[in-house]
Order: structure tokens, then C-alpha cells, then sequence
DNA sequence: CGAGGCCTTGAACGAAATCAAAGTCAGTGG
DNA sequence: CCACTGACTTTGATTTCGTTCAAGGCCTCG
């Protein structure tokens, strides 16, 4: 479902050395409609990370989004003790740093998992910029939701689903991003060690390793290290194993004055 | 730490036979430093929610946040059986909706478990307001951003944290949620029941009330159904109990060129 | 008073964590 | 070149925490 159209496939053009994207071709990115403004001149820099290096860091001033171009990254949290829980693991089209716009500091910490290309989006410019051009603004509080939505999901997740079934949605979630990207969806690498990928399904690294070598085993998934094959996406997909009788939804007796009509013009939905 | 200005204890005041109101209002509301607004001609309606009612519900179009004046609710996701997973206990001076921003419609549920007031605030109207309000386009990207940041911390607990440290920080919350809204920190109701809580952290009904039981007998609080009395809030803080061994932050080997300087301007943090 | 939610507690089970050991792989330096 | 090192992974044995199943008590509301 990638754009057909002819921006080139490493995004960006070359000025002083150094890459720089405008702004249509941030949106590509995000996958977003892209926004018309006469924005040939509004470029955004580019910046490249090595491997284990860090984007930003828990603390540090706020000043900047980051768009991924190229590359894979982990965002973590730190607790007071020096354990790192894994919140994210940002690739290609992912927003990071939007944690650091409440308190004008960064509350989680970006590391680079491998070689990375990222588009610099000075904050500030956003919104001066988004002030003008209404679909900007509209842009931005729509990413920001969306992260919000897809955390809400990773809560349910954790809430909710077995140990193998957090596995098999990871291993889905992995094929399908890599498929955006124009990779195989069949046959990829992991970035991430089993202790990162434990981390963010709160598991134990052992854990993840017995789970991924039964999938093995069951003919789902083929597995050599940090090469994963695809065997049987169907399955995976369907594979929930959730403890069963928990959290089933049902109104309380206390709520039936619910079927009456809300204060305000409300939709029956449901 | 609440404000002590004179402003009327259920904020708003009475106009049409209903309650309205202005910005100032709202941003005390949020804990958001006041905006300077001409604003009070600027009034936001409130409504009133029974127990057992629903504020919105999944797919429901948007147009509207809101923000609880009084009373207590829950939002939950809804999974493909029926399954519900609470999600937040939003409570005076929470935002509700911003889930709805992204597909303009909402991807989770507001019930109320008490009966409740809430500001209504229409999303069309505050971004149009935004853009000729530099200050209040900051605080809806700053109260976005909170939210994110509280989801994480969210993730986080779930998951590292042991059951008993679970159901601990989610007293000491509770505890200070209710001391930040004049109550007793020391003696309230809950409003939920074990099974909501338990959905919430990730656990079954049993255990938290097992572990409630538990934290009774040594001590650190009193129990009786829905009644919770805190009796020793620093034990509960400091109990953590993480599974021990795990997720101990260090840089792989290879990381090695992350000690050199980055391609931007970057702190050294840590 | 009876019914239905809700809460507590016990006993047994089971999923995932912990502890332990051996194998793989990449990079390093002799 | 090859052996050595250290990080990462796999697999097994055991333990433990939390779930599941079950039964009884409590409280509210009709």
C-alpha cells in the first residue's frame, strides 16, 4: 500500500551535503494525506545515528520531533533503579518525542538499534507553522492521537493476552510494518535481543525464546536466530490464547437508568 | 495544592438552568496554569451523567473532549469477544476523548460509575480558538502529551511490576488523586469493583482481593468492601517487589561509537 | 425475605519466572 | 589464521506467583 508516486525511495534530497525532506514528503512518511501548502521551500533536516546511539535522552530539554526515515530505534523508559522497560520500537514512519512536549522535556529515552536516518521537526516551527496552514495543525493533533491509540492497544495487550498470543501479535505487527516498507513480510530480521523484545511484551527474554522455538516446533514460523520466517501468518493472527473467563463485559444492575436518554444529545450507540 | 482562588467549589455557574464554564475554569480544572483569554464570554457547557451511563462509546463519531468536574468513571477498550479492558479511572480534572481526535471517532468507552458533571469542550471550537491563541494551542498539545507520558507510565507497570506492587501504586494513586480533590487521603471509597481494578492492572478479581487482604493483615492499610483506609502510604510507596533479575539497562558491545559525539547537537545526559 | 451482584477465602493447577548450563556468533588480538 | 572473549540464545529443571475453580458470606434492592 506504499504511494506510487516518484519521491525518491531513500526520501529527501541532498543540500550541503545533507539530506532534507519538505514537508509532503514528511507526511508520506507518517502516512498522512499530504498537506498543500507552497512548501518546495520548507524543508526539514535530516540526521543520521550509528548504531547504539542515543537519540535523546530521558531529561533532556524538548525542542524536537523525529520522523524515522531509515533505520530501527527502541524508545525506554528508566526506573529508579536502572531497569529499561521498552516502550516502542520505532521504525520507518514513526513519530518519537511527542512524550517531551508536556514538561519541555523528554520523559522517555530513543536508542538507535541500528544505523538510522531521521527527519528533524523543530517543534516550535510546527506550530508557528501549523497556526497558518489549518491542515497542519490538524496533522499534528491527529498524530498525536493516534500514538495515544496505539498505546491504548499496547495496554490492552498487556492486559490481557497470554504470553504466546503477545508473541504471535509482535511477529504479526512485525510482518506487516515490514511489508509497508516495501520488505519481505515472509522472511525478516530481528533487530531487537530477545531481553528487548521480553521487555517490551513484559516477558522474560527465556520466555520469548521457548515461545518463538514452539512456534518453531508447530510449523508457524521458522526461526534461526534473529532471522524470522513466516510460515502461517493466518494462524498467528488468530492465535489469542487469552485466559478465558476473565473481564467479560456486562452492564451492572445499578446501570439501567444507561437506556434512558443522556443530558446532552448523545448517540445510542449500542 | 489546589488553588485556593475563589473560585466556586462545583465551578461554573448557573445559565439557562445549567451549569457553564469559561477557559479559566477549565485550565484550573486541568492543573494547567490560567490562560489569559478575554474570556468570559467564553463559556463551555456542562452535562450531567448518571451512574451506569455511557459518555461515549467505541465508533461513535467526534466532536467532543471532556473534562470531569466531578464524579468518577471508566474507559475501556472492547475486544473482538466482548472482553472489556479498562483502560483509565478518570476522575475530577482528567480529560476524556482524545482518542477520538485520530479517525474522528472514539476507540474507547466512558462509562460512569457515579454520577457525574463534566465540562463538554468541542474540538472544532478549541483548535479554531487555538490558532488565535498561542497559549491555549500549548495546552492542548501539553494535555496530549500528558496523557501520552501516563499511558507509558502505564505500560511501564504493567509490564514490570509484580501484582502486589501493582495494586499498591494503584492505592497510593488513588490516595493522592483523592487528597488533590479535597478529600481524606487517608480513608475513601473505592468506586469500582475488584473486577474493574483488576482488568485495569492486569490481574484477576481474586487477586486483588487477595492482596488487599494481604496488605490488611500486615498493616499497610484497612479494608472493608469498597472502604479503603491507608495506613502506611510509604510502605505502599516504596513496596515494588519487581521481579528482580530483569531488564537491567546496559549498552550492547557494539554500541561502542555511541561515545562519540552524535550528527546533531546532542547532551551528553547520563 | 429472596435474588443477584459483589467480595472473600481455600485448594489445586498451571503459566511463566528463575536458576543453571551449554551452544552460537561476531569481533579482537595474539 | 585461529583461539579467545563477551554478548546473545537455546534448552532443561525447578519454583513461584497468579489464575482457575469452588464454596460461602455480605450487602442492596425489589
Amino acid at each position: 500500500m506504499l504511494s506510487t508516486q516518484p519521491v525518491s525511495h531513500e526520501a529527501g534530497r541532498q543540500r550541503q551535503g545533507r539530506l532534507w525532506s519538505n514537508l509532503k514528503e514528511v507526511c508520506d512518511l507518517l502516512h498522512l494525506p499530504p498537506i498543500s501548502i507552497n512548501s518546495e521551500e520548507l524543508l526539514f533536516q535530516h540526521v543520521q545515528f550509528k548504531t547504539g546511539q542515543r537519540v535523546h535522552t530521558i531529561g533532556q530539554p524538548f525542542d524536537m520531533l523525529y520522523v524515522v526515515n531509515s533505520g530501527f530505534l527502541k524508545t525506554v523508559l528508566i526506573d529508579e533503579f536502572g531497569n529499561e522497560q521498552v516502550l516502542a520500537f520505532p521504525m520507518k514512519g514513526d513519530l518519537m518525542g511527542v512524550d517531551g512536549i508536556h514538561n519541555k522535556t523528554y520523559s522517555s529515552e530513543a536508542v538507535a538499534l541500528s544505523d538510522c536516518d531521521l527527519v528533524l521537526l523543530p517543534f516550535k516551527k510546527l506550530t508557528t507553522l501549523g497556526r497558518t496552514h489549518v491542515e497542519l495543525e490538524n496533522m499534528m493533533y491527529g498524530v498525536m492521537s493516534r500514538e495515544l491509540v496505539r498505546e491504548q492497544a499496547m495496554i490492552g495487550m498487556l492486559g490481557a493476552l497470554s504470553a504466546e498470543a503477545r508473541v504471535a501479535r509482535f511477529l504479526v505487527t512485525l510482518s506487516e510494518r515490514f511489508s509497508q516498507m516495501g520488505y519481505s513480510s515472509k522472511l525478516f530480521n530481528l533487530r531487537m535481543t530477545r531481553h528487548e523484545i521480553g521487555s517490551y511484551l513484559g516477558l522474560t527474554l527465556e520466555t520469548v525464546s521457548r515461545t518463538l522455538s514452539a512456534f518453531n516446533e508447530i510449523g508457524l514460523i521458522s526461526v534461526d536466530q534473529r532471522t524470522i520466517g513466516i510460515k502461517d501468518a493466518d494462524a498467528l493472527k488468530s492465535l489469542r490464547r487469552l485466559p478465558p473467563s476473565r473481564t467479560r463485559s456486562k452492564l451492572p444492575a445499578r446501570a439501567k437508568a444507561a437506556a434512558a436518554e443522556a443530558t446532552v444529545p448523545l448517540l445510542a450507540t449500542l
